[in-house]
Formats: C-alpha cells, sequence, structure tokens
RNA sequence: GUGGCUGUAGCUCAGUUGGUUAGAGCACCGGAUUGUGAUUCCGGGGGUCGCGGGUUCGAGUCCCGUUAGCCACCCCA
C-alpha cells in the first residue's frame, strides 16, 4: 500500500513551506500597515451557508459530507461568507470602519490545473460598513501595495477596474430587466475568451433581435481603457431623464475614485476594462481584478463591493467590499519572476564536539546561546572533526565554537570563523558577551 | 463532466527491430580520515519500469483498459 498526496493538495517540504512562509509574512506586512485586523473562522461551515451565499450548484464543487451528528457540513471554498456571517452576528457592537484581512487554507473540489489546486491559500481583506468609494480606493490601494511588497511592479501587474453599476444602467437603458440583465454579463464575462459569433448567438437567445446593435456598443464599452473615453461613451447615449442622472452620479463616484487612488499614488496600477464583471451576481459596484500585465494566467486576486450579502447571510445588512488573493497564481508569477528566492535557514553557531566527556558542556553552552536568541546546532552523534567541519559548512554556519578536551583544560573558547577560516580563543566565561561581539562584527 | 499529451530510483533522464540479472548523473548514507571544511577515491541503500489485463517462447518496449500528473475546455466564489 503506497500513499500519495490526494490531487490538488500539496504537501510543503521544508524549501516550499520556506516561500509559504515568506508570502505569508509579506501579506501580513502588507494588512498591518493599513491597520487591518487579523481574524480566523472555522475551516468547516455549514453547507446551507455557502448554498445561501451562491445557489444549489455551488454543492458539486466544494467538498461535503454529513457529520455524525447528522449535519450538512463542507470545508470552506471562500472567506466571505463566514466573515459576514463573524461581522453580522456582532454588527452593533462593532466599531467601523471594520478592516479584517485573513489568511487560510481553501477547498474546492474541481479539476486541478494551472493556477488552480483543491486546496489553496487566500489573502482576503474586506472593508464594511462604509459605503463611500473611499473604502474602495483603500482595499485597491491595499492590494496594489500587497503586491509591490514581493518585488512586483507595473510592468508585471495591473488592476482592471470596472463597474457592474454602470453596467447594470446600460443593461436597463436597453429595456432589460433584472434576470435578463444577469444572464447578459455571465455573456460578456466570458468575451474575451469567446468567439464573436458564439457571443452575438448567445446574447440573441436572451434579448433577442437587439442583440447586434447591443454587441457593437458592448465591444466599444470594453475597449475602454480612459475615463474621458469613458464619460464621452454615456453622453453619446443620450439617455432620458432618471436613468442619465443615475449615471451622471455614478460617474461622480469614479471621479472621486480615480483621484483617491491617483492620491494614493496607485494610478499607473490601475486600468479601466469593462470586461471584467466578476462571474457570479453579487456584486454590487466596482469591481476589479490583478493581473499579470501580460496578460497571462489567471487573475491574481479579485474582489468589488458587495453591499447586500451581510444583509442576506444575517440579520443586519451592511455595506462592504473586499478582495482574495490566491497563493497559487502568485506564487506562479514570483517564481517566473525570481522573486520567491528563499535563502535556506542556517544556524549561528554550530558546536564541534570532540566526544562524549566534552557534550556536556556544549550542551550547556547551546542552552545559554539559545536562551540569548541565537540558533545553534552541534552532532547528535559522535562524529570525526573533519566531518563536523564539513557538516558545519554545509549547513552554513558562520561560526564553529570547538569543544575539544584541550580547550575545556585551557579554559578557552575556541571560535572558528567558517567564512573567513581563521580561529581564535576567548576566555571562556563571557561566552553571550563574545557571541554578541562576534555578531556585531558580521552582519547576521 | 469533456478532450489532448505524459508516467522508468528522491530529482533529471537513458534503455537498440520485443531478448538474459533495468542503467547513468545529481541527491542521500557510510568509509578512506580518532583535532579542522574544497576536490578526489571506494562502498551502500533506494525500482512490483503508475496499475490491471492481453499478444508472445520472452514485454520497460506492442495492444486494450484503468489510474495519476500536466495542459486546455466547463466552472471560477
Amino acid at each position: 500500500m503506497s500513499f500519495e498526496t490526494l490531487p490538488g493538495f500539496r504537501a510543503f517540504y521544508p524549501e516550499n513551506a520556506a516561500k509559504r512562509a515568506a508570502i505569508f509574512g509579506l501579506w501580513r506586512a502588507a494588512a498591518s500597515s493599513f491597520n487591518f485586523l487579523e481574524y480566523d473562522a472555522p475551516v468547516l461551515e455549514s453547507l446551507e451557508l455557502y448554498i445561501e451565499k451562491s445557489g444549489e450548484e455551488i454543492v458539486g464543487q466544494l467538498f461535503h459530507f454529513e457529520d455524525r451528528g447528522g449535519r450538512t457540513v463542507a470545508l470552506r471554498p471562500e472567506m466571505t461568507p463566514s466573515l459576514a456571517r463573524l461581522v453580522g452576528a456582532k454588527a452593533n457592537s462593532l466599531k467601523r470602519p471594520i478592516k479584517w484581512f485573513n489568511i487560510g487554507e481553501h477547498y474546492r473540489y474541481e479539476r486541478p490545473q494551472k493556477g488552480r489546486l483543491r486546496a489553496f491559500y487566500q489573502f482576503n481583506a474586506d472593508i464594511l460598513g462604509e459605503s463611500s468609494a473611499a473604502a474602495d480606493a483603500e482595499l485597491m490601494t491595499l492590494l496594489v501595495h500587497a503586491l509591490k511588497g514581493f518585488g512586483l511592479d507595473a510592468t508585471d501587474f495591473k488592476l482592471r477596474l470596472s463597474d457592474r453599476d454602470l453596467w447594470l444602467f446600460l443593461l436597463q437603458a436597453e429595456g432589460l430587466d433584472s434576470t435578463i440583465s444577469l444572464a447578459v454579463l455571465s455573456i460578456i464575462d466570458k468575451l474575451e475568451r469567446t468567439q464573436r459569433e458564439k457571443t452575438i448567438e448567445e446574447l440573441t437567445s436572451v434579448m433577442g433581435e437587439s442583440a447586434v446593435a447591443f454587441m457593437a456598443k458592448v465591444e466599444t464599452l470594453v475597449a475602454i481603457r480612459d475615463f474621458p473615453a469613458l464619460e464621452k461613451y454615456f453622453s453619446r447615449l443620450a439617455l432620458e431623464k432618471p436613468l442619465a442622472e443615475l449615471i451622471e452620479a455614478r460617474l461622480a463616484e469614479w471621479r472621486f475614485l480615480l483621484k483617491a487612488l491617483e492620491n494614493s499614488g496607485v494610478s499607473e496600477f490601475v486600468e479601466i476594462d469593462f470586461g471584467i464583471v466578476r462571474g457570479l451576481a453579487y456584486y454590487t459596484g466596482f469591481v476589479f481584478e490583478a493581473f499579470e500585465a501580460s496578460g497571462e494566467g489567471r487573475a491574481l486576486a479579485g474582489g468589488g463591493r458587495y453591499d447586500d450579502l451581510v444583509g442576506k447571510l444575517g440579520s443586519q445588512s451592511m455595506p462592504a467590499v473586499g478582495f482574495a488573493m490566491g497563493d497559487v497564481t502568485l506564487g506562479d508569477l514570483l517564481e517566473k519572476k525570481g522573486l520567491l528566492a528563499v535563502a535556506e535557514s542556517s544556524p549561528d553557531f554550530i558546536l564541534i564536539i570532540g566526544g562524549e566527556a566534552e557534550r556536556a558542556q556544549a550542551l550547556s553552552d547551546a542552552s545559554a546561546l539559545r536562551a540569548a536568541g541565537y540558533s545553534v546546532e552541534y552532532p547528535l552523534k559522535e562524529l570525526a572533526f573533519g566531518k563536523q567541519f564539513k557538516e558545519a559548512n554545509q549547513r552554513g554556519a558562520r561560526f564553529a565554537i570547538v569543544y575539544g578536551s584541550d580547550e575545556l583544560e585551557k579554559g578557552v573558547l575556541k571560535v572558528r570563523d567558517l567564512t573567513a577560516g581563521e580561529e581564535t580563543d576567548y576566555p571562556r566565561e563571557n561566552l553571550i558577551e563574545l557571541a554578541k561581539s562576534l555578531y556585531g562584527k558580521v552582519s547576521k
């Protein structure tokens, strides 16, 4: 019988665990510098929670089972429902705006492929209780800041910004009701990956003969990359009064958002792109996705405003905006750019032990050094001196301290600088002072 | 759920028209070397050739099935 890691899951040998820790560390650092607070929620939740948010179709893509108490439960496929549940339960006592983040593993029962596994980590950041676009701007700034933290710049990734409100206004102008609108948005979401004729065919099936003319409007909108062009686009539609006013109010929101992004210094990362509508229907305003600048690969991160979800999953409604960034696509990109070089950890000191008689002193010194904050290693079995030095060198230790019969008799600490290849005898008594002075001289 | 490609040691791979006991490099462990690091030399462990079936005197090699991985589609919260 042999056992392997399950499909879509990963085992983290030390090298990869170190990379994962590096990613988590930078996520956490970014969140902290924006003063987001870390929270966590159970990995296992009621299956109903996800059905409530996403519909019955979601069940086929979850790891789910019935527990021994007869509860139907699922491993979390995403963080947002748990967050909404937590916030909803204490909505009245939480100081707003609520700025929270989480780093956690998520599970989806899907076919693994490039950039997509069955178990993956996500960095989730959300601002709840603030409906102004200032929150959207702050969150998008955090997203850019987090990616920059990895050494990525504007030539590496872009934030593609879109707006479901404007989309819905446009669809209203076409006279489509909300059900048809959602179907149309779902078709538009696939625009990039679908042949033009196929798209027209699908549009025709939901909205009839007007599809061809509508397609032209869509293509114009989707090609827009700057705000003046966007304003011009909507003014040229020459719409009737109530809708025109709604659109003008929305464009004012846009101006506010873009100004805030500019002031935060992240404009160069942001691109208007109405090709982004995000799959599921619960987004209610600005939506955005971070992509590799080359356009390759899956989204590095995605998010947007979801003002109705908290109310749907709890008793209180609350405006909210958030994003999630996965470790898989990000890791692929960092690997490709050579930004995931993690140095193998090496000890500050390696103790060279002559024999069992000298081991007692070595162990005692190791404890003292460790208590003082140094990382210390020594061989667990008796080895020839030559072997031990070879080992010390391979482990990348900076200093070796020699515990032989001679040194103990003379009462000296013999320290070998493994980089310089020099040995020096120091008086025995000041072990910690010695360590400090050695590492004061060489940069640790 | 659909399709394409690929499975030989921990890793990268070789393996002839089907032919005897399946190989190399790297990595790992030990020795040469009982007080000083590279290199070198010697030795060792590690394989049900993904799995099952078929054809054949004989299969890592050919055929069928299956499974896993990768990639694309579907989906993408």
